[in-house]
DNA sequence: CTAAAAATATGACATTTATCAGTAGTCTGT
DNA sequence: ACAGACTACTGATAAATGTCATATTTTTAG
């Protein structure tokens, strides 16, 4: 059988753990568990969300379409994270699409079982809250980093940003590969800048690449890069 | 004596009105009302807040400083919202400074009473919450503009928000001026390449302009540069 | 394993935007 | 009312980035 939220580990990293052990049962008893390959959406823009998910394995972009007919990827979450929370809340249709970069193991915890403890456990929502204005920071500083940086810039901070939060496999490549264009699109540049970018930062011996993989091979100077030298 | 809380017509829109009678009745002992004028400072990034800010009256820009010394607005807040909240909840200095962009009237709420009430009642929790929803996806539309919208739409947009945001006085200028820097920095732009562009919607006949105050003349056309025609 | 499809890579060029330099206009405080 | 300071404006130019076209490599499906 399932196994059980009360037992699961994730849970340490998300507001869950704010939860009581009653209110665990509870999401328990009335969550679902899903898998998804690579590249399946999770929901789209504009989707009714009739709940949220809480990553257990795996990496979904969340990104938004811009009127050009490109996505801007504007978060990469992965195990511990819960997804679609804001939608939720807000009693909207979700704004993003969500879609995996990466085979992924989720739990779909429906809508009731979250607005109900919102509303009966200040600790939860308050827990909830704290993540969210965590979120906000971390949309702030997109902003600033998108309006004030070079894309090259922006693309050296990315990959720094891809091992520190994602890790490297044993041949030193980035765990978490994206293509060129999730990765022009996390920058929010054109697919062409992004790869004739990590072609100059190959040349310079800033990175190798094997295929798609991107491992890093002078960590300093790619921050150095990221500061504007 | 002070205005009390309690009868406050500002607090119809923001997250105070979840409090009940008594909470009302704290917050409005231990507020203090403070008048800023345009250009003044109600904190500085890297502040430690001890409280947060209702604004009266008037318009604060909320802006982060960046690497390469250029200031980026991230929000202007206006009568009945709520400044400093998300660092208070965080628990942590603020990531970004509040200045006056016209003279100010707010009102200073402590942080003590604030997270008291976010521990005892959980509908103010949720109102907040709600809000700190809403803001996230104001700040993903921010991003995706920034990075798909060019610095020509990007204006035309930041034009017709701030009619629509703040309306127009009896002249027809947008009742809220901004700097140019301001608006430059509002957009994510140089300086100069803002003015260039006000200029020529000027000559195209989409906008009037005396000093440097802007008036709409062709809605229309405004909004169709900004959807990219 | 192989052919087709998809993704990566690169060059040439156009466009957008930033930077620097300098002038004109507007506001502020005495 | 006036000087000084700030802000708006303009031109010339450089730099960054996007676009289109096309070649090459990698991945995928059968």
């Amino acid at each position: 059988m399932e196994s059980r939220c009360e037992n699961c580990i994730i849970r340490q990293f998300n507001s869950l753990r704010a939860m009581s052990k009653e209110e665990l049962k509870q999401v328990s008893n009335s969550k679902t568990t899903k898998i998804l390959k690579k590249g399946e959406p999770l929901f789209e823009e504009g989707d009714k969300l009739n709940g949220v998910y809480c990553v257990r394995n795996g990496v979904s972009k969340l990104s938004k379409l811009s009127a050009n007919g490109k996505d801007q990827i504007v978060k990469l979450a992965s195990k511990g994270e819960v997804i679609g929370q804001r939608s939720v809340i807000a009693q909207e249709n979700t704004n993003l699409s969500a879609i995996a970069v990466s085979d992924m193991e989720v739990c779909f915890i429906p809508k009731e079982t979250i607005t109900h403890t919102l509303q009966k456990n200040p600790n939860f929502t308050l827990e909830v809250l704290r993540h969210m204005a965590h979120d906000l920071k971390e949309a702030d500083d997109v902003i600033v980093n998108i309006s004030q940086k070079t894309v090259k810039q922006r693309i050296a901070e990315a990959i720094l940003y891809l091992k520190n939060n994602f890790g490297e496999d044993k041949d030193g490549f980035l765990a978490l590969t994206l293509s060129r264009e999730d990765i022009s699109n996390v920058v929010g540049t054109a697919t062409e800048s992004a790869i004739r970018i990590i072609s100059e930062f190959k040349k310079k011996g800033l990175i190798h690449t094997s295929g798609k993989k991107i491992g890093i091979k002078d960590e300093k100077k790619l921050q150095d890069m990221v500061e504007g030298f």
